[in-house]
DNA sequence: GTAATAGTGTCTATGAGACACTATGCG
DNA sequence: CGCATAGTGTCTCATAGACACTATTAC
């Protein structure tokens, strides 16, 4: 592949090149809290988000894959590219560019890393930028978590859980108490009920078991 | 720097690393149409954006105003950081990820690029994503631009000018033209008004010269 | 009946869009 | 005066938020 040369007769890899890493902001929702996935440092010491080097003819979200399925046993996902992190002193080890991501999985998904000790959940602080009882995270992986929130929050207030956390048919109220722990505040029933309800179709079906009226059940437009 | 081992006695530097190139759609606005600025491609065949490899202790921004102040001759820019495209093959030489941003540009600073034909103006369509008379660019740089032209129509929706485009006070009148060219249709003059007004501040002098009755002056807030 | 949850009618404030009108310059 | 551009009063419609009310289940 690399054989073209350059109007100095040199190849590509004759430059110095970067080391090229992925960082993801694993988030979730674990009883009725947002937070985030963490692992061990590099050295075993620290805490990180999970993330891996770019390997050779593999592309972002492949490297982002690799990485979940080795440090958190998470399979299937999509996550999103969001931002590099590009200062040339931000990794000790060398020079580094951090491509950060983010993913949103159900906390059963974590189940396995986080009972194996491999992983371990943070709360992510309601506050729009407080995460205060956030560790100390490696690197510049705390303002990857901030930007991660950010974007999250902004999603939810569009739409109707956009990362599926919810599986099967819900009702109303299960949806309502998923957008308030990503939200990290109360929201209105009835204002919700009404910006929600443009982009879900009733199954027909009802909810059943609960004390009190039982309520439809509702599906992703 | 590159002197950590890591757990196999590695250093970082001992693994396969892509190259990484940035590459800005420079935007301008010149004679009422929005316009991306093009230059002739690697080889001098084809036309590309503005690009540069990225220089060993170097952030991604500074290897933009690099390219662009040696490409363009344009300096003291604040560029946008966009999205990585990362596709193993978009670039034949070898394994390249592109960093592509976005950057805003008074017209009147191409000048000099454009008349010593070092670069040219395209205009970019009016559709939403329909940029029919753009010619065929190498790489992927067509997608960068397309997404170059949705970010910067978003950023003027909300705001009266953000890249500063208009130096001097302006007329409501001018700021309108703009973002007409901008957003590539027209819109309604007292709309407008209202909703760029709560971030103008009037200077207290009007405009003058022209036909009809002379306009306040505003800066942004 | 009470407790608990589901769901809606309605009032109000806000803001965008559309239309038409008034205001102020020049010749 | 006519013409051109600047600027605004106001009506309507859509939407968000708040409050209160009704509906349906279990016990």
């Amino acid at each position: 592949m690399t054989h073209d040369l350059d109007e100095h007769g040199k190849k590509l890899t004759d430059y110095p090149r970067p080391s090229v890493a992925v960082d993801t902001a694993v988030l979730t929702v674990d009883d009725g809290e947002l937070c985030v996935l963490l692992v061990p440092g590099a050295g075993g010491q620290g805490r990180s988000l999970p993330g891996t080097f770019l390997h050779e003819g593999e592309n972002l979200a492949g490297a982002v894959l690799r990485s979940l399925a080795q440090k958190a046993g998470v399979t299937g996902r999509e996550p999103q590219q969001m931002h590099v992190f590009d200062d040339p002193r931000r990794d000790q080890r060398g020079w580094v560019l951090s491509v950060a991501h983010l993913d949103v999985v159900p906390v059963e998904k974590l189940a396995d890393a986080l009972s194996a000790g491999r992983a371990e959940l943070a709360r992510v602080g309601p506050g729009p930028g407080a995460h205060e009882p956030l560790p100390q995270l490696d690197y510049d992986h705390g303002a990857i978590v901030a930007k991660a929130v950010e974007r999250l929050r902004a999603q939810y207030r569009e739409n109707p859980d956009p990362w599926v956390l919810l599986p099967k048919p819900f009702t109303l109220r299960r949806l309502q108490l998923l957008h308030e722990a990503v939200a990290g505040e109360l929201v209105r029933k009835d204002t919700f009920r009404r910006h929600m309800e443009r982009c879900l179709v009733p199954t027909g079906e009802m909810s059943d078991g609960g004390r009190g009226r039982p309520s439809r059940l509702f599906r992703r437009r």
